[in-house]
RNA sequence: GGCCCGGUAGUUCAGUUGGUUAGAACGCUAGCCUGUCACGCUAGAGGUCGACGGUUCAAGUCCGUUCCGGGUCGCCA
């Protein structure tokens, strides 16, 4: 018997009761007669009190205690405010060390944020002792279930899928397993289960989902854990683009409703194309808590007689500085500098008159239109952004998230989602310009087979979307190529003959040949997810055990060297 | 892989133009303290200044190499 009751649950109702706690030594705060000893369980804090000096032999903080006492009211002038069991204390009769604890720390608990990341993951154990982390995997925990139970309740069913399973020859790079049986070949872990949970759809199973690993190796980013993460993966057959935007923003949305105070947008979702994206937004994962739109000028300084502007692309950001000193300005000509602008040009409406570098080149009937084009209002000014076609969208994009930031005008108190559709099936590969998949292969060209005969392959469109939530991609998906005839075609464009597609994809390939449904899915990543409502800058906080930024565990010490033995049995030499 | 920033006590950091015995806070140890809750007070222990090499009468500080960490770009169909 440890324990009769948490750490948090003890109160007045209590009082006179005799109970017993178990948990970690907090504080130990020593008075000479009297010593206060804050016990900290899951639930929360207690203070308990002793007398008797002699029962804390061998006891330090974050030792494991289990304590016998009477609870006591405490004196009102004593009340701790900040703990749910403010009002009373535990007064000790018996102290048991149940687990004893060295008496140097590597870092205090409630600071292991300040923390180098290094010595954090090392005592990874003692990090999610604080609370904070705690609640983030705690979360993490109730996310994931509310996630399944309302993906059961729409129909989905929970299904495996293999863990060593092909290296595929597309995407990111594999993790590679050894086989031992059959010498010089190998497993890969899977990117996800992309192909599995189609050839699900033509087994019949209507409507898949799984909370499923994802094993890519590339390199880590703040929104990107090296090595592995999870996805909410889902597919459908029978299913359009539609039907699985409706699913996503219903489930994602009462999850962020369901987890978080903040406003979060109601279904539905606004579908933003691709295109659009780019040209308002500057970047294909807009933050539409930032108010501003990128404005298209292009065709406006064509008639201007400003030979910085003329025939090159140029967009607009307007944007209220009213109030803003003069370094403001300066900032920003730093900023857009240091990201590899020229400069940055602005315009200032006073009244009926334009202040700005650029003001003398307008005619008075220009700057009636410029006001016009742009909808600004007195006082506003509108920022120039202009570049090749290239990069000029890019830099606007950078340009209107700087300001929202600067401007303070970025809405943290939101979870401002959309969707991107319409993404292009085809890109020009800018190093050796060959037409190359913009995303996913599998995905269904727009328009079909017709559409790839006819048009220019830059010009297709896939059913190809994406979630953005506060200008974080969560979820990429598609309406899958279900017909032989349109992937042959469709790879045929990327330079694939039709038998390498059967040799890298053949059992999709095969599979696809007798009889399958048209169907379609998408996969919201469970990490980046958590980090959101978590109000998390990290992903590896909402991790309980992550792999530090170098793709290493430094708490089991992965990877490690393997035994001459295993290597043999693996078929594996190391090359010097 | 490129670029930027960093590595000084258990932790977080300071350390000026190269110049005496490398400091602070928290933590730790000991002592004092009967009402604290970030308790307080006094004293103490604790350092291969990431590593190696170089310049110099003298290097935490300057130079070179290298290792490690963080960020960013590449990469992530």
């Amino acid at each position: 018997m440890y324990r009769t009751m948490h750490c948090n649950d003890i109160r007045e109702s209590h009082i006179g009761q005799t109970v017993q706690l178990a948990g970690w030594v907090d504080t130990v705060r020593d008075h000479g007669g009297v010593i206060f000893v804050d016990v900290r369980d899951e639930s929360g804090v207690s203070q308990t009190v002793i007398h008797d000096e002699s029962m804390l032999k061998g006891v330090n903080r974050e030792t494991v205690v289990s304590v016998t006492g009477t609870v006591t009211k405490r004196d009102p002038e004593t009340v701790n405010e900040k703990l749910d069991t403010g009002t009373v204390e535990l007064a000790v009769d018996k102290l048991e060390i149940l687990g004893t604890c060295r008496n140097m720390l590597p870092f205090d608990i409630d600071a292991s944020r300040n923390t180098r990341e290094d010595v954090r993951l090392k005592y990874r154990y003692l990090d999610l002792r604080n609370p904070v982390i705690h609640n983030n995997i705690i979360l993490r925990s109730k996310v994931i279930s509310f996630l399944r139970r309302q993906m059961e309740e729409r129909g989905f069913m929970d299904v495996q899928t293999p863990i060593l399973t092909a290296s595929s020859p597309e995407g990111a790079r594999d993790f590679l397993v050894p086989s031992r049986k059959h010498k010089g070949k190998f497993y890969a872990l899977p990117q996800a289960p992309q192909q599995f949970k189609q050839l699900l759809m033509v087994s019949g199973f209507e409507r898949y989902y799984q909370i499923a690993p994802c094993f890519r190796d590339e390199d880590a980013r703040q929104d990107r854990s090296p090595g592995e993460f999870y996805q909410l993966d889902y597919e459908m057959s029978f299913a359009t683009q539609e039907d699985v935007l409706n699913v996503c923003e219903e489930v994602v949305g009462n999850t962020f409703r369901a987890f978080s105070q903040k406003r979060v947008t109601a279904a539905p979702f606004r579908r933003i194309t691709f295109a659009d994206s780019m040209l308002k937004y500057g970047t294909d994962k807009p933050d539409l808590r930032n108010p501003l739109v990128i404005c298209d000028l292009t065709d406006f300084f064509a008639n201007v007689n400003f030979p910085l502007f003329k025939g090159k692309p140029v967009r607009g950001i307007v944007a209220d500085c009213k109030g803003q000193p003069r370094s403001f300005f300066e900032r920003s000509l730093k900023f857009a500098m240091s990201i590899g602008m020229k400069g940055l040009g602005y315009l200032t409406l006073n009244g009926d008159a334009f202040k700005g570098p650029i003001e003398k080149f307008l005619s008075p009937e220009q700057k009636r239109e410029v006001i016009e084009l742009t909808g600004m209002k007195d006082g506003e000014t509108l920022f120039f952004i202009c570049d090749t076609l290239r990069v000029v969208n890019r830099y606007a994009g950078q340009i209107r998230t700087w300001l929202g930031e600067n401007l303070n005008i970025i809405d943290k108190d939101a979870y401002e989602f959309c969707f991107v559709v319409d993404f292009p099936m085809y890109e020009i590969d800018e190093s050796s310009g060959a037409v190359i998949f913009t995303h996913n292969p599998f995905s269904m060209p727009q328009g079909g087979l017709e559409a790839l005969e006819s048009k220019d392959p830059t010009e297709v469109l896939a059913y190809q979307y994406d979630l953005v939530c506060n200008g974080v991609e969560l979820a990429s998906g598609a309406v899958r190529n279900h017909s032989t005839e349109i992937m042959r075609k469709a790879f045929a464009i990327a330079g694939y003959s039709a038998e390498e597609l059967e040799k890298r994809f053949g059992a999709l390939y095969t599979a696809f040949q007798y009889g399958a449904p048209p169907h379609a899915g998408m996969a919201p990543g469970i990490d980046r997810m958590i980090m959101l409502l978590a109000d998390e800058d990290t992903i590896r906080d909402v991790i309980a055990f992550p792999l530090n930024g170098n793709a290493q565990d430094l708490l089991l010490g992965a990877p490690s060297e393997v035994t001459e033995q295993q290597l043999l049995e693996a078929n594996i030499s190391i090359r010097e």
